[in-house]
DNA sequence: TAATTTTAATGGTCAGACAATTGATTTGTT
DNA sequence: AACAAATCAATTGTCTGACCATTAAAATTA
C-alpha cells in the first residue's frame, strides 16, 4: 500500500492569483504602454470573482507600476512599462527600510559609476555627447546657485549613466544618486572650492568620454567620486531622511 | 481685485493616502520586523474609512513587502523589513518589463562585481572567509553535476557580495545573478573545460580576498567575469525567460 | 461655429454579511 | 496528571449590491 505524500500546500489569496495571472500576461505579451485591460466589471464576469478581489489584484499591479488606472468614462486600467521610477521607489524603500547609511550609498556609487563612465566612453553616440556637454555646461552655469548646482550635478551623473546604454545600471545609479542628493541637499557641504574641483573633474571626464578612452574615463570618474565622497563624509554623518 | 490662482490638484485615492500614511509610520519609526499593525476593523474605526479602502491600502503595502498579513485569530498584519527579495522582485519586473537582454545583465554584473570583490577583500571578517571557502568547496564538489554546479556558482557570487558588507550592492548583485542564472540554466553552455576554468578563477580570487588584496581581487574578478561572459554570449542569444 | 448641457460608462467608496482560518481554551479520556 | 479532541472567538478572506465621482463623448443650444 502506497502512502499518500503531500508537500505543504500554500493557499494564496484570490487577489494574488489574479494579479499573478495578469502580470504573466502583461509581461509575457510584452504589451505596449497604454494597452487597455478589461474593465473591472469585465474582469468580474470573466473570472467569476468578486469586484473586491479584482480591485485588490489591480492595486497590487498598480503598486508594481505595471498598470495605471483612470476613473471616468473611457477610463479604465492600462498597462505600464516599469521605468526608472518603479525601480527607484523600490530601492528607496530598501534603503530606508533597512537604514542604509549615506556612507553605504556613496560606496555603492563609487562601485558602479566608474564602470558607467567606461561604458559611456565605449558606446556614446554623438547626440549623447552633445547632451553631456550641455549637462556639463548647466552645472558650470549654476556655480553661484548651490541648490541648483547640486540638482544639475545629479543630472550630470544621470546623463553619464544614460550614455552607457545600460538601462538597468542607469536606473540603479539614478536611484542611488537621487537618494544621495536628498540626503545631502540640506547639509551644504558644497563650498566654493569643492564646486570648482567638481567642475574641473567633470571636464576631464568628459574629455575622456569624447575621446572614447574608457580606461581614462573610469579612472577619472573613480578619482572624482573618491574626492566628493570624502568631502561629503567629512561633513555629514546623519542618518538618511525619509521622503517618499 | 486679486485673481484666485490654483495649481493642478491631484486627487489620490483613499487607499493610496492610507498606504502612504502607514508607510510613513512604518519606515519612520523603524519598527522591528513583526511589529503588529492594528486589525483591519480597528483601522476602519480609527480612520473612518471603509474596509475595502483599508484592505486595498494593505494590499499596496503587501506588494511593497512592507507588511505581511495572516488570517485567523491572533493573525493580522505585521510589519516587514524590505529584503533582498523585495528588491529582487522589482528588478525582475524591470528586466522583464523592459526586455533587458542577457548581454545587458552580464554587462551589469561585470560592472559591479569586481568592486564587490575589492570591498570583500577590504572588509571581510574571518567568519566570512570561512563561508567563502565553504562556498568555493561546494562549487568544486558539484563539478560533475552541472545543474548543481550552476546553482552553487550563484551562491558563490552571493557569498562574495555578502562579504562586501554593502547591503544594497549585495541585493542588486544577488538579483542580477539570479536572473542570469535563470536565463542560462537551460542552455548548458557549461562545458567541462569552462567549469575547470571557473574553479581555477574562484581559487585565485579567494586567495586575493584572503590576503586582503583589494586590487588583485578586483582584477581577477574582472577577468573571471569577462571569460564567463564571453562563454555565455557565444552560446545563448535568446531573450530572457519570464518567471516570477 | 462655439459654448453648454446631457449622458453613459467607468472607477471609487461604502455597508453589511458570511465563510475560512487559526491558535488558544476548554473539555474529555485514559 | 497527561494527552487528545472538540470548542470557541477573533481575525482575515470573499462576496453582494448599492451609490458616488469622474470623465469624455455626444447631444443640445446660442
Amino acid at each position: 500500500m502506497t502512502q499518500v505524500k503531500l508537500s505543504p500546500i500554500s493557499v494564496p489569496k484570490t487577489s494574488q492569483v489574479l494579479a499573478a495571472e495578469l502580470r504573466r500576461q502583461i509581461l509575457g505579451m510584452a504589451l505596449p504602454t497604454g494597452a487597455p485591460l478589461p474593465t473591472e466589471r469585465d474582469l468580474v464576469t470573466q473570472t467569476g470573482l468578486s469586484r473586491s478581489s479584482v480591485r485588490e489584484a489591480l492595486r497590487i499591479l498598480e503598486a508594481e507600476n505595471l498598470v495605471q488606472t483612470r476613473p471616468g468614462r473611457f477610463g479604465g486600467t492600462a498597462t505600464n512599462r516599469p521605468n526608472d521610477d518603479s525601480l527607484g521607489r523600490s530601492i528607496s524603500l530598501f534603503v530606508h527600510g533597512r537604514g542604509i547609511s549615506l556612507a553605504s550609498l556613496l560606496q555603492t556609487r563609487e562601485a558602479i559609476e566608474p564602470s558607467l563612465a567606461a561604458l559611456a566612453a565605449q558606446s556614446r553616440s554623438e547626440a549623447e555627447m552633445s547632451l553631456l556637454n550641455e549637462a556639463t555646461q548647466r552645472v558650470e552655469d549654476a556655480f553661484d546657485n548651490v541648490p541648483l548646482f547640486l540638482r544639475e550635478n545629479v543630472n550630470w551623473h544621470i546623463a553619464i549613466a544614460s550614455a552607457s546604454h545600460n538601462e538597468l545600471l542607469r536606473a540603479f545609479l539614478t536611484a542611488s544618486s537621487n537618494l544621495i542628493y536628498k540626503a545631502t541637499a540640506i547639509d551644504n557641504f558644497s563650498t566654493e572650492d569643492v564646486r570648482r574641483q567638481v567642475i574641473q573633474a567633470h571636464r576631464r571626464i568628459l574629455q575622456a568620454i569624447a575621446a572614447k578612452d574608457a580606461d581614462a574615463a573610469r579612472r577619472r570618474m573613480a578619482r572624482h567620486l573618491a574626492a566628493v565622497t570624502a568631502a561629503m563624509l567629512a561633513f555629514s554623518d546623519a542618518p538618511l531622511e525619509i521622503d517618499l
